[in-house]
DNA sequence: TGAAATTAGCGTCAAATGACCTCTTTTTGA
DNA sequence: TCAAAAAGAGGTCATTTGACGCTAATTTCA
């Protein structure tokens, strides 16, 4: 599990050996159930997280109760509140698994060392947090101007992948339509097809 | 102009003088009239930018032309797009000024070799990145979520300050609803109170 | 394996929304 | 200062959307 960490490492970054081994030793593994919670609206989260296997979402509730998805994490990617872990406040959103996996965890003072010690560690840490600012801003455009049909279409375009792995309620929620728009949409789709 | 700006990190950060004096050397002014453009779709975004005075606002086009506005930006706030800027590639945002005002430009050049020489511009920086993220979470999480209602709501909750100097037809843009939708809106909560 | 839970899909209906239009007032900039 | 442009407000109407209820198929997990 922890092997395949290092692979990622290896792949996405120019970390030498010893670099990786160092990040990986302070890796503590943890299975995840399907609909396990990693982290609960209201709790202070207090790891960094890497996704070996599985598929976890973050989402956030109305007062009405509903779910909204901010963010899907699949493997090889990373999850966690960000406000909530750098100020160690309690989160607004939730995380959990959609589908059972196993994830890698930091807490936040044995990274935040490695980030010290590890320049380009740090360096690559920058890279993901800007990638997700321009994906951020690029899906409030959507969220702003898009016809369900348009936020269906680019959502197949960007995650091709998760289509078939998630259930059509969440892929609703994470689109901000309701269940049965989203049905409507694919209904057309077939018969345009 | 270039008092304010200095006043501006004097109250905000730990800065000694001379740093913030270096930080201002490099800054050139800029005067912006109503509706003038800082950055055009499709331009790379050469500078970071500090507002002076105005009020600036950062937007994208759907293909049938209507504007989507990601952010306002009043006197004392920073803007840019940052996909742009970082990697100095074309931008997929505009920006232009509501109201006329006064800014300050740096280099993208300039301002890095600022951020090696001045550890504690660095810090500040990624502190206001932060911030941007954590509302824009908060800001997705509305758009995907809320009635326009409370979209409307939750703008004047946090922007007070900004609702007598846009057009209706600008917050509407920027909540992503109608004009006629942020009428009635407002309509209603007049009746009620 | 088999019962229970979840999911996909559809019909109906009421409500919300946006497109298009007009008219008046306010603001802008030459 | 004054003509032109922009903004605010509202009316009508067609369309879109979501809420609710139902059934059948699929998936989950004890």
């Amino acid at each position: 599990m922890i092997i395949a960490f290092e692979n990622y490492l290896r792949l996405q970054t120019d970390l030498n050996g010893a670099d990786i081994r160092r990040i990986g030793a302070l890796a503590v593994p943890r299975k995840l159930r399907r609909n396990e919670f990693l982290l609960r609206e209201g709790e202070v989260c207090r790891h960094k997280v890497f996704i070996v296997s599985g598929l976890l979402r973050t989402f956030g509730l109305t007062p009405d109760g509903s779910e909204h998805i901010l963010q899907f994490s699949p493997e090889n990617t990373w999850t966690l509140d960000a406000e909530s872990y750098d100020r160690q406040i309690p989160s607004h959103y939730s995380i959990s698994a959609v589908e059972p996996g196993e994830v890698l965890l930091w807490t936040k003072a044995d990274f935040d060392g490695l980030l010290e010690e590890i320049p380009q560690l740090k360096s690559f840490a920058g890279q993901l947090i800007s990638r997700n600012i321009y994906s951020g801003r690029q899906r409030l455009l959507t969220a702003l101007s898009a016809t369900p049909e348009k936020k269906y279409e680019d959502f197949i375009k960007n995650s091709p992948e998760l289509l078939s792995r998630l259930p059509l309620r969440m892929i609703a929620a994470y689109l901000g339509i309701s269940l049965k728009t989203l049905n409507r949409v694919r209904q057309a789709q077939l018969l345009r097809s």
